[in-house]
DNA sequence: GCAAGTGATGCATTTTTTGCATCGCTGGCC
DNA sequence: GGCCAGCGATGCAAAAAATGCATCACTTGC
């Protein structure tokens, strides 16, 4: 798209924050990519950077036409994704930010079988907590977010909800396997390995321990899930998920996802369940790729958990 | 807008409908022109227009593209309008679509009044009826849309809205000028100068004659409200406005506007009054000049015609 | 069947963009 | 305090791209 570069240069040096850093990214020299901005700068009759010592920042016009700029790609690849679309191609690329318990077992899985169908259509996952997923969302560098956590920005639709308890993983051998649910006065004394603080589940957990006056012993604490469950083969604790981060096949037993481990749901007295939001930027019109599989994630998260999704 | 220019040659040629046209439009040749376009289309990975022997025609993917780049265009607008705001400079185009009936009074006061406030803002007013005005907001060819019709197309936003009665327009020394309201039935035998018949005077005017079965004497039809103010002068007869087409000043008496005519409501039992529409495309940011622009016009209505403006 | 219109294309020319070398400046570091 | 590394800006020549001219192939209307 030649008629996009200087745009896309503009782009690059504002997250760069440098135009000679710029210019290696862009396998341009310093000049040419110095003198495109100049000449932009010059046709808005403004300048869009402030020039300091150690590079270049966005001023506060920049602000506004990078935000543009953006927008007028995230608005050409729709375009372009309609134009694919109705010549019967069916390319384009989604780009998902989500958090590590949709990434885990359930986007593998639904990617694929959304590629089954549509294999010219490519990818592009960024592991990501709530608010950088909403940052990128608002970046328009990733078209649907995954977050199991409260969402936080004004700007974030939400297209779909998914209700999760919490459970609590633990070997097969463990005294609290024989339960149908888990208290958390029942983990007084149980060694957990926890999610890291700023994870949804780990939010839920602590709200929960604060109420019920549970002091936790906490031998472990990681952003990993498959870390934590591989812990476990080596040595016993107690860890916790949400079933979307389990299942071992859409629709299988969330029970029995690993031959050793199992997983129990806490009790909802005790901790609630959490809400996986599945969302896009408001007013956004979502290139015809992303949205039919926003489309198609929703209607298998509806087949498998019909209750719990709310639209 | 270097950056800009291939994408504003496709939009002539969409509009001209011939590549040697618009690029005797464009001062430049059509060979330059032609390979734009070409270039263009390769990069899109799919041809644009169709060629026919007499010139060249969008195709589907053109229509979208095409609307994509009139998008671009006017946010383009709008990103500048912001920027320069930040500035304190204050310029901006404000594009407005409006009928005849806003066009004569109404708009020119409104217009001269903001740009005493804000003298580098520019202005553009093109008289059209009703679709083509709707059809001016979709094509981003105007900002701003006063409609005295309804509203057909899905994509209008409806900004405000100002009931106005049908008033008959008659010389001073006509009998009818002793009357508070003007019934249809004592249009009978008088001799009536009405609006053109796509006009939304007209129409209501025609429903409310059909219904009470009058026969209209028609002595001349005219889509210029000012030929036929002035024709009354020469010949007597009656004919149609209403009060936004009619005030000498805002706030002023809507029944006395020319030393010679004056105008008298026509009951509204016989022809319901109408309703300006005051719009803008729907999901369009518009422009900071435009949108303080229809904020104000909406205040001045509201100002004058209170009760009638609805938001 | 011819004239007038269309878009496409090869080639020489003009314009624009790029890269190299270099300047002036600032901040960190010894 | 002075030096050095890193930054963006700029003059000038080379490379690349866009343009214009002449012309082709084609369709339509007379």
């Amino acid at each position: 798209m030649r008629f996009m570069t200087s745009l896309k240069f503009i782009d690059v040096v504002a997250r760069e924050g440098s135009i000679r850093k710029a210019a290696d990214k862009l396998a341009i020299t310093s000049t040419a990519l110095n003198r495109r901005i100049l000449q932009i700068e010059d046709e808005i009759g403004q300048p869009l950077f402030e020039r300091l010592p150690g590079g270049v920042r966005l001023n506060t016009a920049g602000e506004i036409f990078v935000q543009h700029i953006r927008s007028q790609f995230a608005d050409l690849a729709r375009v372009q994704s309609q134009i694919s679309d109705l010549s019967g191609i069916r390319r384009g690329h989604v780009r998902i930010a989500s958090g590590a318990d949709a990434l885990r077992r359930f986007l593998p899985r639904a990617i694929a079988h959304y590629r089954a169908d549509h294999p010219a259509v490519t990818f592009d996952l960024s592991r990501c907590y709530g608010d950088d997923a909403e940052a990128r969302l608002f970046s328009l560098d990733a078209d649907i977010a995954l977050i199991f956590a409260p969402i936080r920005a004004a700007h974030v639709h939400v297209a779909a909800t998914l209700r999760q308890r919490i459970h609590c993983v633990m070997p097969a051998s463990h005294r609290l396997a024989a339960r149908d649910t888990v208290r958390l006065r029942d983990l007084a004394g149980e060694k957990l390995v926890l999610p890291a603080s700023h994870s949804g589940v780990r939010q839920l957990l602590d709200t929960g321990m604060l109420r019920r006056n549970i002091q936790p012993e906490t031998i472990l604490e990681s952003d990993s899930f498959e870390f934590m469950q591989n812990f476990l083969h080596f040595e016993p604790a107690l860890f916790f998920q949400i079933p979307i981060a389990i299942e071992s096949e859409i629709g299988g037993d969330a029970s029995a996802f690993d031959a050793q481990l199992v997983a129990r749901p806490v009790d909802p007295a005790d901790v609630p369940p959490g809400t996986l939001h599945i969302c896009h930027l408001k007013g956004r019109v979502l290139p015809v790729a992303a949205a039919k599989f926003l489309d198609g994630i929703i209607t298998s998260l509806r087949s498998v958990y019909s209750d719990d999704v709310d639209q």
